[in-house]
Parts: C-alpha cells; structure tokens; sequence
DNA sequence: TCCAATAGTATCGAGTCGATACATTGACGA
DNA sequence: TCGTCAATGTATCGACTCGATACTATTGGA
C-alpha cells in the first residue's frame, strides 16, 4: 500500500461520486456531460465527432445519446454548411436552462473552501495526470482555443482573431471555448 | 470562466478517462470497482451492503453486478457466521489474479512520475474534495482501519489489535484495509 | 409474540456501451 | 470523369448498469 495507491483509490472513488451525481433531473451521467461538453466547445468542435473523442466511447453510443438528448429537446441538430457528412450541435434554450442546475455544486462547494495556493497545486496535479493519461491513449487534448499553436490574437483587428489551422475568423468569445483540434502553443 | 470550473472540468474528465479504463478483460466499469474494493476492504466491510455503500448505487444494482461477477467465477459467496441475512465475499484466486492486470497503469505512472510535493498537495487536495463531497451526501468515509477511532492498537498483544466498536480481534493485515465503519480519530 | 428494521434478491424499463454493418459525402489520383 | 478510399454518422444487437418497486428471510426489540 503506497502513498500513490491512496491518491489512485480517491481519484477513483471521486470519480464515482461525480458520475452518480449525474443521475438528476431526468438525465444520465452521459447525458449531462454532453450538455456541459456543447455548452463550453466553439463551433468546430460541437459535432457528434467531437464529443465522440472528448467523452472517449465509440461514435454509436454517441449517437445514441444525441438521439435522447434531442427527442428530449435539449439539443438541436442542424447540418454543417461547409461538410455534408457533419452535423452541427447546438443547445436549445431549455438545454442552456438545464446547466443552472448542474449538480455538481458540493463539489464546487468543497473546491472554493480551499486555500489559493492548494486550489493551484489540485489543478496542476490533476492537468498532469491527465495529460499523462491522455498521451498514454492517443486522446485529444481539448484545451483552450487561446492556448493553442494556431491560434492569432487580433489578427483581424481588435478583438477579431484567427484560427490558422482552420483558417477561419474567431470572435472574441470564442477564444476562451475549448476546440477539439487544440494543441499547446 | 473561473479557475474553480477549469479544475472540477478537469476532474471530471478524469473520471470518465477512468471509467472507460474498466472495460479491459472483459470486465464492465462497476465490475471493475467491485473487484478493487472487495480487494481492499478488512472482513466486515466485505458484504452486499458495504459494496452498496461504497459505489454509492442501489442495493438491486451491486446484487446484479455481484451476480455477474460470481458468475464468472471471480468472487465467491458464503454465509456470514454472524448473521443469516448477510452474505460474506470473497475474491477467488481468479479474481485476485485479475488484480495485476488492472488498466490503471498508465494514470499510475503519470503519478508517480510527479515531484513528491506535488503528490502530497494533490492527495490533500483530492481528500478534502472528497470529505466535503461525501458530507454533503451523507456518505461513509471508508478510511483505513487503523486511523479509526475504534481502532485500538495492540490491544491483544504484539499486532494483536482490536475493534471497540464491532468488539472483534484485528490482526495486523487487517490493520491498513479499509472498513465501511471507519470514522476518524 | 408481534412488529419494525435490516440484508439481500427478483424484475422491469430506460439508458450506456462496444461491435458490427451500413449509407453519405468528400478528397484525391488515374 | 471515374474509382477508390477515408471520414462522418446512423442502425441494430447483446450484455450490462442503474433506479424503482416489490418481495423474502432474518434479526432484534417492545
């Protein structure tokens, strides 16, 4: 029993807590990680596909969860101007309502009652742990677009900035949204 | 976006790394759990209801997933001596072999491969997560026996322990398992 | 002795999930 | 232009998870 063990056992069992609390409001743990996933992903990286990669199942059991999620009238579907293949992802108003109510606040609670500096060490460890973990898979980052290699600040003028991958025109609100292509600058 | 969100993302996203991680050797996520704490829980805790507490489910779900598992030959049932209700498990040789293969590895490394302190405050951060999330919920602690304020030590002789409160002998072994009576010193 | 609490099982329905097969669309070269 | 291959999604199957409800058996106290 190592001191590394301890912290695997609560990582797992945190896990657990978190993935219970999903069960509220009429969803499943699923369900209401793809609404907190399209509520904070730019508009490359809200598609099946995306979610596909960020949630790390396969595409049909994806495709299933959209499903529900739409009959449910939290999400809607329309299809992508520039690919005939993609289909663009969006929250309806009663999706974006449903996020004020995401239960994970006692954890939330618990995070804010710590002191700063063990708030910024718990956010380190986790960031490296969880890119270590990644790596290990082959899984995609999904960072902050203002964080990523392609991304140019006010290359359209203040404020209106660039995706160089892509090469598309980013608002400034976008910026702070995470994109399935991130890559660290 | 405040640093606190970026953080509980982060746990959350781990979580479901996680999870996933439970679908090797032909084992489900909740069957994988199962075998872990069964794995790690002292003799009183080992039961329907202390596996029921622990994930944090419903009785009827850890009696289908526990079927499963017997079914396959990986834990095994007998009757508690003490009480005819209660039902005592235990891993198989097959189970306890199954330990080694858990696809926890590469979350492992990437902990290990942290610098100590960084260790230390992501253990207490994760800790105090944990104790605020389960008090919240009302949920046991399941802490190390010997941390407990039942646990008194050689009280029998030399690593010849005792519960005050089950008023059972603990051998030494017993000492670092985790019970489901646990309650801090 | 009666009765409530406790431990666990049985069953149902909705959802998850991997696997496989399939339909469309797009990209690229011959 | 045509053919092939890759990419994006959907459809379907079977095993499992999970909450809810109802049920049995045992325990322990009034």
């Amino acid at each position: 029993m190592t001191d590394s063990d301890g912290t695997i056992e609560l990582v797992e069992r945190l896990a657990r807590l978190i993935t219970n609390e999903g069960h509220s409001h009429g969803l499943k743990p699923a369900q209401w990680e793809a609404v907190r996933y399209l509520a904070r992903a730019n508009r490359f990286s809200r598609t099946p596909g995306g979610l596909t990669a960020y949630l790390g199942v396969t595409k049909g059991t994806v495709s299933q969860t959209l499903m529900a999620l739409e009959r449910a009238g939290l999400v809607e579907k329309t299809a992508n101007p520039g690919d005939g293949r993609s289909v663009r992802l969006d929250l309806s108003a009663k999706g974006r309502a449903l996020l004020a109510l995401d239960g994970m606040a006692s954890i939330r609670q618990a995070l804010a009652g710590l002191a700063p500096e063990r708030q910024a060490a718990l956010r380190e460890g986790l960031a490296a742990l969880m890119q270590a973990a990644l790596a290990a898979r082959g899984g995609r980052a999904f960072g902050i677009c203002r964080d990523c290699r392609h991304f140019a600040r006010d290359a359209r003028g203040p404020g209106a900035h660039f995706c160089r991958l892509l090469e598309q025109p980013l608002e400034d609100a976008e910026a702070g949204q995470i994109c399935q292509e991130q890559q660290a600058a």
